[in-house]
DNA sequence: GCCGTTTTCGGCCCGACTGTTTTCAGTCG
């Protein structure tokens, strides 16, 4: 029997959601499905024992009927009830739901009248002009369509967090200096610091919102304006990011900041604790029956609904509400925090700095010490260090100690080879810091062989930390395949640091299961992966997913100091 | 389908904008 994991479960049932949509049935029904798809891709602990337990519906949003479908999944690795509905519709159908524009009732009309049940399918149609006749469709939606498909072709739809963000600071920047406006952020999935994005929004303060919006779709970039009117203004730049802007009054600005930061569930969780205490909360304020509840930023909006605040990046209903009503939010780490980095490659393998100029780097931006990572000697694409060339640069590292200042510590990243064997025997292992341990090939190992070379890993007495875990890059290529529960419960036992990978197309670990191994009590290490010295700076990145992940100063490896780090790794090795 | 300090039934967050319409449905966030 095929075995199902949280990701395949989370999957079908955010998919019975759609087609549920589709088929026009109860949006509260499709709703619950797709909250309990949410839900059980962040559960904590082994899906297959809970189950067994019968302890399923105790999770939020759970209750018997789901229970019992999750648990007829679980148990026998297939759903009639998602079978019986896959059916009813041709293979590959909920694909068209991620065109722009085209929700469920929109393509179900084009299904039952043209019997498009594609994305090529449906740009073939609207070439030919064939929509413009439906009810509810005319030449407007035909050409938005296409535009939609293009789009998705060329970009996916998604941009890396700093590609995004550094246009959006840009943007708000210039609209600051703007006269109509006295206050402007950027808002939405940016300031909550998600991995990748789709848009990027802005929130203003204004005078004149007409001219304000002017203000951005007169830009030299803009591709296209997509929306404008008397308050929100949406247009694609050339590079094919979308940017919202939301024009708002000086009074109304927190409130509408909170409503365009989300997320949208975060967002539904506030407004139904302010009905439960007779409030109603909306992007204009916070009302008791007409009666308007002024606050002068978010954090008086939070204390009037009775909780602490909340920061940006925790904002995605993942429990965090409860934990401002019970005070117990995490302190969460800050980048000022960082007392050094680690995973710092050089010229010596692929890195375009030398050991001199990043401690002078590392000495520029305040940090006490800094770990050096070059690649091991299987990684030939790589000019990984033969045994030679490693005491070459021990060498050259006890000589720049002994100069004082910024501590070098010796370490490398060394391939996990196919078997779980690092690279090195072990007397060359011994004479490290530290070894970051990493995946750099054979990828697509079936996931039993690819969990326990991954548990061979780290059985190795002289693996101090796990590189980039689930070996993603963003927009390009998933992780492989491996039973990541098993994983982290071996890293605790071991005592081995997980790598959070700061570099912005990995971001691995994933903020959602930082959060689980934190939970675990896994010691983090926030890298920067840096193969030249800008790269240093990705940290800030790594800081604000482990601040997603809810982490604290405590949680973190590199807050602490030279001495303490060197504490670590001894005592690791003893 | 879930859930309960109004409720085991009847609610379920709230609003902007577009395109298609003559007052609103659909989509999006």
């Amino acid at each position: 029997m095929k075995r199902v994991d949280k990701q395949t479960v989370s999957h079908i049932l955010e998919e019975i959601g759609l087609l549920l949509e589709l088929k026009g049935e109860n949006p509260f029904k499709s709703r619950a499905y797709r909250r309990a798809a949410r839900t059980i891709r962040t559960l904590p602990g082994n899906l297959a024992e809970r189950v067994a337990a019968g302890t399923l519906d105790e999770a939020p949003g759970i209750g018997a009927a789901l229970s019992e479908k999750i648990t007829e999944l679980v148990e026998t690795g297939t759903l009639a009830y998602h079978t019986e509905l896959l059916v009813s519709f041709p293979p590959g159908f909920s694909e068209l739901l991620t065109i722009a524009g085209l929700g469920p009732k929109k393509a179900k009309i084009l299904y039952d009248a043209l019997g498009i049940a594609s994305v090529g399918e449906l740009e073939y149609a609207c070439q030919e002009n064939r929509l413009a006749d439906l009810p509810g469709f005319g030449a407007k939606t035909q050409e938005k369509l296409l535009e939609g498909i293009a789009r998705r072709r060329r970009y996916q739809g998604r941009f890396l967090f700093p590609e995004a963000l550094e246009i959006a600071e840009g943007i708000r920047a210039d609209l600051a200096k703007h006269p109509a406006v006295s206050r402007v952020a950027v808002a939405g999935s940016l300031r909550r610091c998600l991995e990748t994005v789709t848009d990027a929004d802005l929130v203003a303060a204004v005078s004149d919102a007409e001219t304000a919006g002017a203000a951005l779709t007169g830009r030299p970039e803009v591709a296209r304006i997509i929306e404008q009117g008397p308050t929100k203004t949406a247009v694609q730049l050339e590079g094919g990011l979308q940017i919202d802007l939301r024009c708002v009054d000086e009074t109304v600005y927190p409130f509408a900041l909170l409503h365009f930061t989300g997320s949208k569930e975060h967002n539904a969780a506030l407004r139904a604790r302010a009905r439960r205490l007779g409030l109603t909360l909306n992007e204009y304020g916070l009302f008791k029956g007409n009666k308007s509840l002024p606050c002068r930023d978010e954090k008086e909006i939070y204390a009037a609904l009775g909780l602490a605040f909340i920061a940006p990046e925790l904002r995605e209903d993942r429990g965090e509400i409860a934990a401002a009503e019970a005070g117990e939010l995490p302190d969460l780490v800050s980048p000022e925090e960082l007392r050094g980095v680690f995973h710092v490659h050089t010229v010596a393998s692929d890195g375009t700095a030398t050991l001199e100029e990043l401690t002078a780097a590392a000495a520029e931006r305040g940090w006490q010490y800094l770990g050096i990572c070059d690649h091991s000697r299987s990684a030939h694409y790589a000019h990984g260090l033969e045994v030679e060339r490693v005491r070459r640069q021990w060498q050259e590292i006890d000589a720049l100690n002994e100069a004082g200042g910024v501590r070098l510590f010796k370490g490398i990243e060394t391939d996990i080879l196919a078997d779980g064997a690092l690279d090195y025997p072990d007397e060359v292992l011994a004479g490290f810091d530290f070894v970051v341990a990493s995946i750099h090939s054979y990828f697509q190992l079936p996931e039993a062989e690819q969990t326990a070379r991954l548990l061979r890993a780290l059985e190795n007495p002289y693996t101090t930390i796990l590189g980039h875990l689930t070996g993603r890059l963003l927009l390009a290529r998933d992780g492989y395949a491996v039973d990541l529960e098993a994983v982290i419960a071996a890293a605790v036992r071991r005592k081995v640091v997980l790598e959070l990978n700061a570099n912005p197309h990995r971001l691995d670990l994933d903020w959602r299961l930082l959060k689980q191994a934190r939970d675990a009590g896994v010691m983090i290490a926030i890298n920067p992966d840096a193969h030249d010295l800008k790269g240093l700076d990705d940290v800030r990145y790594g800081v604000g997913v482990a601040r997603k992940g809810w982490l604290s100063a405590g949680d973190i490896l590199n807050t602490r100091s030279a001495a303490e780090v060197a504490d670590w790794f001894g005592r690791r090795r003893s």
